[in-house]
DNA sequence: CTAAGTGTACTAGAAAGCTTAATACACTTA
DNA sequence: TAAGTGTATTAAGCTTTCTAGTACACTTAG
């Protein structure tokens, strides 16, 4: 279900969990309400310790994009609007990183190109609906 | 001279010396066989240990932009086309956060922008000439 | 030559972050 | 009741970074 690069990827394992989840929310293919694997499940599927798997769920939940039931499991937040918090950190990270460049000579020209040639590479192109009014009847009410 | 965010900055103290001294390079303010600050009057200037500006002096070393001599000091390479490397290594970079951005469902418009404002906000304006000729036995010195 | 300053090398420790390990607890579900 | 769930705790190992102290070979000014 997760494709992680465990050790030599990039950075921590448990920050590679937290994108991967949050990649496939915003590309519908795990949707509100929709249960992640359980902790144990996914630590010994992906052969790492469950207290990794723990704290990416946790931060997940922190982040606003899950919510964890004890006893039941982990699903994903039916408000997708967090995503938006998740795109503007994201977003003022990488301007750090366009800073640094910027700093060490890189051109704007440079750097759009750059942009360019990811975009162009194919990886993740649909998109999320802004206002949608689909919340199906998945919803169980126990959130908060 | 060298204006550094101690602690609080962004990532290690000696990769902020090397980005430092790089981009003084690029923005010409340190040309070809300038001398730098000694290991020991840095860090005393900078209230850090001495290992720390040695270990970003050896790396600059290595990365081709200074040239080191036991008794006499660290200097500023001849052939700037070393910055090459930099540039080449930085995008590099810069390419992989992009697409942990793409990922998070960051879109091509939004990245584009980023780089737009980060430019658009003024810091480092003039550049580098390509085929220089000039040389010069500019300022032997009288620094620091 | 001497003395001061230079880069370089080495060992050692502290601190922080990440991961693993082993338990333990309260909860939900079949 | 039993199994599975999230959560919490404590401990250890590992890596990276920074600090600390010491030492050595070199260059330069006297």
């Amino acid at each position: 279900m997760f494709q992680i690069n465990l050790r030599g990827g990039r950075g921590a394992i448990y920050q590679q969990l937290k994108d991967e989840v949050i990649r496939l929310t915003g590309m519908g293919v795990l949707g509100p309400d929709d249960q992640l694997p359980s902790v144990r499940s996914l630590a010994r599927e992906l052969g790492i310790n469950p207290n990794t798997v723990a704290k990416a769920y946790s931060q997940l939940e922190q982040d606003g994009i899950t919510y964890s039931v004890a006893g039941r499991g982990s699903f994903i937040r039916g408000d997708i609007v967090q995503l938006r918090e998740v795109h503007r950190k994201t977003l003022a990270e990488f301007k750090e990183t366009v800073s640094r460049a910027k700093s060490l000579g890189l051109t704007q020209e440079e750097l759009t190109e750059a942009v360019d040639e990811v975009f162009s590479s194919a990886g993740a192109p649909p998109a999320l609906e802004e206002g949608n009014g689909e919340k199906s009847d998945r919803e169980k009410g126990e959130d908060n």
